[in-house]
DNA sequence: AGCACGCCGACT
DNA sequence: GTCGGCGTGCTC
């Protein structure tokens, strides 16, 4: 007797009905010819076109011996999909793994942690929250907040949830940004559970992969910790999500599917019935929203551990100019650094652009290095001696004659980058130990290790880092903290602008200061009456948080509306402008939704494709994803214009 | 998304 | 004469 099945394939083209011998439950693996090609697919909850002309329905060519997708990823996938928009067969690859049918010939093992290894002592507030914790385990799915200034044992504290889900023999997923998924943090989870947690992340080889991908799916593997692809593993029997850091904006996959893994964090755990903390010094505004309004359960972390104290913060006015030649760092900030060199403590310059400067202009004819492909400059390297466009990767040998009126020596570097600081650092204190820390000089995981072992053995003075540094580390002797430039994130001025500057500034300043030594913190601002700048220094988050609900709110955007983005791209910049006013003029009529743009994109060229952006902004009852792809249908694209929508945007260039 | 077919330009 | 550029069309 012959069935019908529905595969999905991981292509963005749907599913594809196949005839097979035996009935193959929702999940398994199968080969099937598909083109001219034999592809591997999954058997899918969807019901057979039976419209499809029966004579043209081919035969599966083999059912694969693999475990099959847990019904769970199978409900999570469909899910993703219909939220993001995304196809569904696309969101499926992500849950996938290349390779999957080969064997590994001696898989890796993977050791079960020990939820006893190690017992930690903790402070009264920090037992409260553990006990809170430990017994919201047993409710099923809802959402916490754990809440807690840096320092204050978030991790520890949620180490006993994990020790409670190994204690239940339950699967953990812990969610980290890519960049805290570091050696100190395998270090404190290899402490307390004797064993190294199994890993997922961008750089692992493909047997590794292959075998942590089989580990998860037969149960093996008991706590898994990821960036946020890890989300679409096939977990058998989850009992724990946790989100460290859930304010990141790297929890946001901003190519191909675009999700946020927080969100879809909380719908994985409703799927599996199963608890997650979301844990933050600086809470996002949504999270905070929903903690404040008991929609999540709000735990908190007030004290710093073992009685350490907040740095004291200075705001340097940066608008009263110093003579002489441009200088960047402030006579205040250079004097702090001056008395921390003395004390023999360490300090760290923090300023988020990579390279020299980030602007090179003629002095002559005015015109500035930028990038053939983007619209955008060209950022000075001078220790490689190159011009390059951040955006695309084109790089040219930096000039030295103007590249337009040809003038011998009239390029100027305008604006400081972290090379920049770095040399001025040079020049102030020649006799100290400094050292640059940025992705450009440190490429590899090793070499950052040995460069966090040599800040840890006192072997440097001075730090000038971009976020490499601003994230997941503490130094003991650090005392320190001079932001060079406060403002630069606020320029952007989109809906999270304010939000982004007020969490990194606030993260970077939690590294200066630890245990017994007090801390400082020099903000230099042109803006010293802005209130994300004076939030920062009163150390009041909730002046911020309120402040900033209150202008989403006047404006209903999220949380208290439902935002979308429409991204319009094509290398014919009329044609690709002509279909967004299309699409714009195409959209519904209805109270409660409200169209905005089309307009050229804030980069309205990258890598040779021209870019407009429209803007949905809905009510909360408005179910917007069924509105847009109404839309979608209506509008049909030229087909060297690509139309993306990104549910929740974060990121608005 | 892949992958193949197909029709025009510059090379051994 | 061929290699190869990417436009177009198809996958149960």
């Amino acid at each position: 007797m012959q069935h019908r099945i529905t595969v999905l394939f991981p292509t963005p083209l749907g599913c594809f009905d196949y005839k097979a011998d035996n009935e193959l439950p929702v999940g398994s693996f199968v080969m099937a010819p598909f083109g001219r090609k034999k592809t591997m697919g999954i058997v899918w909850d969807k019901a057979p076109d039976m419209s499809f002309d029966d004579e043209k329905v081919k035969m599966i060519s083999e059912s694969l011996p693999i475990d099959p997708l847990p019904k769970q990823t199978v409900d999570f996938v469909n899910w993703v999909a219909g939220y993001t928009l995304a196809p569904v067969g696309m969101v499926l690859k992500m849950a996938l793994t290349p390779e999957i049918e080969k064997e590994s010939k001696k898989p890796l093992a993977f050791a079960l942690p020990n939820p006893d290894f190690k017992t930690l002592t903790f402070s009264p507030e920090q037992q409260s929250a553990v006990d809170e914790i430990k017994s919201q385990i047993q409710d099923g799915f809802h959402t916490s907040l754990l809440d807690g200034v840096t320092g204050s044992g978030k991790t520890e504290v949620y180490f006993e949830a994990v020790a409670e889900a190994i204690r239940q023999n339950k699967q953990v997923l812990v969610l980290l940004p890519e960049i805290i998924l570091t050696t100190a943090w395998l270090g404190r989870f290899e402490n307390r559970f004797g064993v190294k947690p199994a890993l997922w992340h961008s750089a692992m080889t493909p047997k590794t992969r292959r075998d942590t991908y089989k580990a998860i799916k037969s149960g093996e593997a008991k706590v898994i910790v990821g960036a946020r692809s890890a989300l679409f593993l096939p977990f058998t029997d989850l009992g724990l999500i946790i989100v460290d850091e859930e304010h990141d904006a790297s929890f946001k996959q901003e190519e191909g599917v675009l999700y946020h893994a927080r969100d879809m964090g909380i719908v994985r755990a409703k799927i599996a019935g199963c608890p997650i903390i979301l844990a933050s010094a600086t809470p996002s505004l949504e999270t905070y929203c929903n903690a404040v309004t008991g929609k999540y359960h709000h735990i908190h972390l007030p004290s710093r551990f073992a009685g350490a104290t907040l740095p004291d913060i200075e705001v340097v006015d940066m608008r009263q100019k110093e003579k002489g030649p441009v200088k960047f760092i402030s006579p205040a900030l250079r004097k702090a650094i001056a008395e921390t060199l003395e004390k023999g403590e360490q300090s760290l310059l923090f300023i988020n652009r990579r390279g020299y400067a980030p602007l090179v202009l003629c002095r002559n004819c005015g015109e500035r290095l930028k990038c053939p492909y983007c619209s955008a400059w060209l950022v000075e390297h001078r220790q490689g001696g190159y011009a390059q466009c951040h955006h695309c990767g084109y790089t040219i040998k930096r000039p030295t004659h103007c590249p337009t009126c040809n003038e011998e020596n009239s390029l100027v570097s305008c604006g400081p980058g972290v090379e920049r600081i770095y040399e001025e650092v040079c020049e102030n204190f020649p006799m100290a130990r400094s050292q640059m820390i940025t992705s450009d000089t440190l490429s590899n995981p090793v070499e950052f290790d040995e460069l966090i072992q040599k800040i840890h053995a006192g072997e440097l003075d001075i730090l000038i880092g971009t976020q490499m540094l601003a994230k997941g580390h503490h130094f003991a002797n650090l005392t320190l903290v001079g932001i060079i430039d406060a403002d630069m994130g606020l320029a952007g001025g989109d809906l999270r602008a304010s939000e982004r500057t007020f969490q990194l500034l606030h993260q970077v300043m939690g590294r200066a200061g630890r245990e017994s030594k007090k801390g400082r913190a020099l903000l230099q601002s042109y803006v010293p009456d802005n209130l994300i700048i004076k939030a920062l220094k009163e150390n009041d988050r909730s002046a911020f948080l309120t402040e900033e609900i209150n202008a989403r709110q006047l404006l209903n955007m999220p949380p208290f509306g439902k935002l979308a983005g429409v991204i319009f791209s094509g290398p014919n910049e009329m044609l690709t402008y002509n279909t967004a006013k299309n699409f714009v003029a195409a959209a519904p009529f209805m109270t409660g939704v409200e169209v905005l743009g089309p307009v050229a994109a804030p980069l309205a060229k990258l890598r040779g494709k021209y870019r407009f952006r429209a803007l949905i902004k809905t009510s909360k009852d408005i179910k917007l994803q069924s509105i847009l792809s109404h839309w979608m249908r209506l509008v049909k694209a030229p087909n060297n214009v690509d139309i993306r929508l990104d549910i929740d945007p974060y990121s608005f260039f």
